[in-house]
DNA sequence: ATTATATTCTATCAATCTTTAGATCGTTTT
DNA sequence: AAAACGATCTAAAGATTGATAGAATATAAT
């Protein structure tokens, strides 16, 4: 075999790759598969696509390799192939946050709020989570926490949280992630905690960003 | 706007960096730039294509953000954006190579002479190399080599390599590095070198691969 | 077995992308 | 100013992809 055809070989393959995270919709199964393993109606609900679509563009990511699949029952649920798929993630989104101006100016838009931003260095914040001074609090649905979370934090569904205002404290710092960057619910969470009396703040890393940073994540094996 | 749309917009824009590199040309063409930056002429002529299909994708690859240009007379000269779109290049193939089972029957069938690589440590072929018990070949264009190469590398472009064997002890190690995994540069030299009774090996690394690992490079700024 | 549920496969249309060719634009040289 | 050259733009053909609907498949419950 010729060397160029080898080497057009080669970069089809990357290319795969490539076109698999060429789709929004996609992306947005990879972030959401990258929080815990999800089965096909509820990735298509919460993508708000139909099953059918769904099922299409997983079964790309699949033929990418970049998902595996596992049947329980009536359902099959889908995960990420291991862990380089996730931070390949946050690796093309900082990318892309990096260098298409309208995707900051979209992200900024989407949190007018910057004072609920935390700039706070990770390890900083993790002292703090371990010495107890402030409250770390997962505001993703408990399957997702239960599949990995950051050290210490706390379990508060978004949807839970007016009823469980009760559990937190009003002296200490609240500190709330959710899925990432392109993710509402820690942002809503904080609206609600401040306007109830709360100190809280956001930071926009989720489990996939965090362990992308080298840092430690809590999950049960 | 509502919250599904900005949504929407977000995972969009990421995938736009996804399009970008969807394309085997495209890649190929990142990757020649990850070398140095070069005019459109020399990239369609090392990518193999017509200067009108050069200058389509690099067109897009400017959309996404991730090339820029500069005009020298007559010429228009491309190079990357910054140095992190090289460290994606980098990422993106080695994700294609963990997940894509044909790459790796393809860059096995490339480099058939196992023998030829060198599975060393990185930071201890460092450090031979400054201490001069071996001789570290980077065997890619001389302008390549300008742009950045690493440390204590001696330039010996390929096309040279059999004119210059003058040069080269027979008694060290030659290490011959080019572009990276899928540049046959030096495995080319490396061959000659073996049949002219020199011990020669290569290793895959190219610069980018090599700094995306944190190690340094050297380079005129 | 039959029915219900979850998922995938097949067919289709519209939209998009790749590639080529011809025309155009900008810069340098004569 | 004209010619030469490099690069880009525009237009068009063919190929590929995204999304939708209907048929088919696999498992669980009846």
């Amino acid at each position: 075999m010729a060397e160029r055809e080898i080497k057009d070989l080669l970069y089809a393959q990357v290319a795969r790759i490539g076109k698999a995270v060429a789709s929004p919709k996609r992306l947005e199964l990879i972030e959401l598969l990258a929080q815990a393993e999800k089965p096909v109606d509820q990735l298509a609900a919460e993508a708000a696509i139909s099953v059918k679509l769904a099922s299409a563009h997983l079964k790309e990511l699949r033929q990418a390799r970049l998902v595996e699949t596992r049947r329980e029952g009536k359902r099959v649920f889908y995960r990420l192939a291991d862990r380089s798929v996730a931070d390949f993630w946050v690796s093309i989104r900082s990318l892309a946050e990096a260098h298409l101006l309208e995707l900051k100016n979209a992200l900024a838009r989407m949190s007018e709020d910057a004072a609920q931003l935390t700039p706070i260095d990770r390890s900083q914040m993790l002292e703090l989570a371990r010495r107890g001074e402030i409250v770390v609090l997962d505001v993703r649905p408990k399957l997702e926490f239960s599949a990995g979370h950051l050290p210490y934090a706390l379990s508060m569904p978004l949807a839970e949280v007016r009823k469980r205002l009760a559990e937190l404290p009003h002296d200490k710092p609240i500190v709330a992630y959710c899925r990432g960057p392109f993710c509402v619910m820690a942002k809503e969470a904080v609206t609600l905690l401040n306007r109830e009396g709360y100190r809280a703040t956001r930071i926009e890393d989720g489990v996939a960003e965090w362990r992308a940073q080298g840092l430690p994540v809590e999950e049960v094996l």
